[in-house]
DNA sequence: GCCCGATTTGCACACGTGTGCATCACCGAA
DNA sequence: TTCGGTGATGCACACGTGTGCAAATCGGGC
């Protein structure tokens, strides 16, 4: 059947429309009057061909409509350019933009990027660095939320270099670049108390326990320096597998615990509380504060506004790609935070009048 | 340099951690004292091989750590299993589940995606064509809101079967899955007119014209239905490049018109309509109810949640994965059409009473 | 004992490209 | 004229795998 590919190949010299133009270098070669050696050096502006000779030869591959085959190129250059992307599930509205910023790096320096989700699942975890395995991608970049140490030691048997975003861990192969947690989830919490609060609550995220800790880290952190208590109370881990539902969950505890104001471990809980609020007649930010961190695009237009960190996406995921391809050039890279900055929108306030009067329940 | 790549794959038999198993087929036949042939053979399970030659075979792969390269299985099969997806751009919420349907029943069938953006610029389209031809990639999935008749004309000289969604166009490779529009737009302006809505917008999007087309279509036909006049002042067509803030901008219009209800192409119209309305102390749904049409993540837990219609987004993707595979086996498809579905939410209610004394403004 | 068929294996080539090395042509200098 | 040098080109092999065909082996029937 491929003779037959190989035929068209032959006649494309004539019109390549059609078949997807399977011109070969050797087919150039042929019209040329050259070897297919000439051909190729010529195509890669290689020294060692006469100049006008190398001109011609771009001429004729121009008009047969010739395209390099990378498969090809790839088998004795032992370099696919490819780079393989692990998410945890492409339904995140957070990955986006570093997904974007990742392929337009990747595109401009003539790589191209394999996109496979993990689901959380171990098994599926395994299929695809299988997958990746089996195409010898060039580099892996991680933006799962969950990294389990099995899945970072098969990761590594993989011979190639691997950046995790927001997940740092050690080994030889893995490098990082992820948000300064500590310093947003600070910058969230002082907002709060610049408007007064002195009854701060935290919704964390029982499922991705580095950067949990970090942003609680920060919640602490900013409260000693207010000379608040920290109440365990105030802390709450819902454990659904959904972040909306869980900020819906939060909203009870934080109420007898007495929050006037919460920071969420992500924007989608914020969103989840922030509706549970207003089912029960609670009003934001009015009766209760609440500040998100990610920034997605629906903060924005959820009414009222989510207050909130915002990560640079877009430059975190140009980043692991530049992280990557700096790697495969030998050079020396350095694991990377990337800054937060706050955004005040309208989902936050000073606290009532009556609460100046009321400390937390307790 | 890749010599020494070679040297680390002898060594490999002794230990493969680390460097990524450069194991080849070789050095597994050299290892079970066969050919590469056979062991080609004994791997693919051909019924060639002795049955415990193979077995044997098989083991000592296994031990070896052997996997099969891709990329010089393509060279020589002339099928790289891997798939192009086209999106204009990552950071669209409509487009999350489709590239997971896509992405999951490929990885189930042992194809890989490539995943690139062409931000509807012209140059990045050619760029994302060539990329895809140079990849030798088995096929071709569009998932971008605008193909322009060049850019398909571009696609179909890869001469791979190529499946759009969600945009019908003529052309030998051209396959398509979409939702039934039409079907979905009588589907919510029903809605409105059983609510006991007259006066009935639609706000359409001037960048997505076959679609824009049907639904405005649809609109047109259940208007009819009802016996309701068709108003060219209801319908506008707000001419920015975000969505959101086309829906901000047609609220005037329509409050012009005399408008009790919405109908909008997208839900991110309908929430940027929605928060406009807001800002403007107009109620929704009491003074001004919207149907949106998607059904993104964000539509249920906007306030008020927003009614839309549902597209089958994974199945979609599914589906036109499922088509490709079809096509790649040899067999002939058919185009498809998804139903589509309407979701009732809280945007939504009969018209005010003092509006049944009101027809349209004119 | 010989031959034929069936089963199993290996040889050799192909896929499309890159590259070390030898070859060749040409030119200037001795 | 001869020689060495330089620049341009082609030959041949390599990358890792699949496969047609020939060869080898084995078993059984005459």
């Amino acid at each position: 059947m491929h003779t037959c590919a190989n035929r068209a190949g032959e006649m494309s010299v004539a019109g390549n429309k059609g078949k997807g133009s399977r011109v070969s270098i050797k087919d150039v070669a042929r019209a040329a009057g050259v070897s297919h050696s000439t051909v190729s050096r010529a195509l890669r502006n290689s020294p060692l061909v006469n100049a006008e000779t190398a001109a011609h030869i771009r001429r004729i591959a121009e008009e047969m409509g010739y395209i390099p085959n990378i498969v090809a190129q790839s088998l004795v250059t032992q370099r696919t350019y490819t780079v393989g992307l692990v998410v945890t599930t492409i339904s995140d509205p957070f990955i986006d933009q570093i997904v974007e910023g990742i392929e337009d790096l990747a595109t401009r320096e003539g790589y191209s990027v394999f996109l496979s989700s993990s689901h959380a699942d171990p098994g599926r975890e395994i299929a695809v660095v299988e997958a990746f395995h089996r195409r010898r991608v060039d580099g892996v970049i991680v933006l799962a939320s969950r990294v389990g140490s099995m899945y970072t030691e098969r990761l590594q048997e993989l011979g190639v270099p691997i950046v995790l975003i927001n997940n740092q861990a050690d080994g030889a192969y893995l490098y990082s670049v992820s948000a300064d947690d500590l310093s947003g989830a600070r910058q969230a919490v002082r907002h709060l108390v610049d408007l007064g609060h002195t009854c701060i609550g935290y919704v964390g995220c029982h499922f991705r326990p580095p950067s949990n800790r970090r942003r609680l880290e920060g919640y602490r952190q900013e409260l000693a320096r207010a000379g608040l208590p920290y109440e365990s109370d105030l802390v709450v881990h819902p454990k659904t597998f959904s972040d909306v539902e869980n900020g819906r969950l939060a909203l009870d505890a934080l109420l007898n615990a007495g929050a006037t104001a919460a920071f969420c471990y992500n924007d989608r809980m914020a969103i989840g509380l922030m509706a549970e609020a207003r089912h029960r007649g609670i009003r934001v930010p009015e009766d209760l504060s609440i500040v998100g961190f990610d920034d997605i695009e629906a903060s924005s237009y959820v009414f009222p506004s989510l207050t909130t960190v915002k990560q640079p996406r877009f430059e975190m995921g140009m980043r692991a790609m530049q992280m990557l391809l700096d790697l495969l050039a030998g050079q020396e890279v350095d694991d990377d935070l990337m800054p937060c900055e706050l955004v005040v929108r309208e989902s936050t306030a000073p606290p009532r009048k009556e609460s100046l009067w009321q400390t937390c329940a307790k």
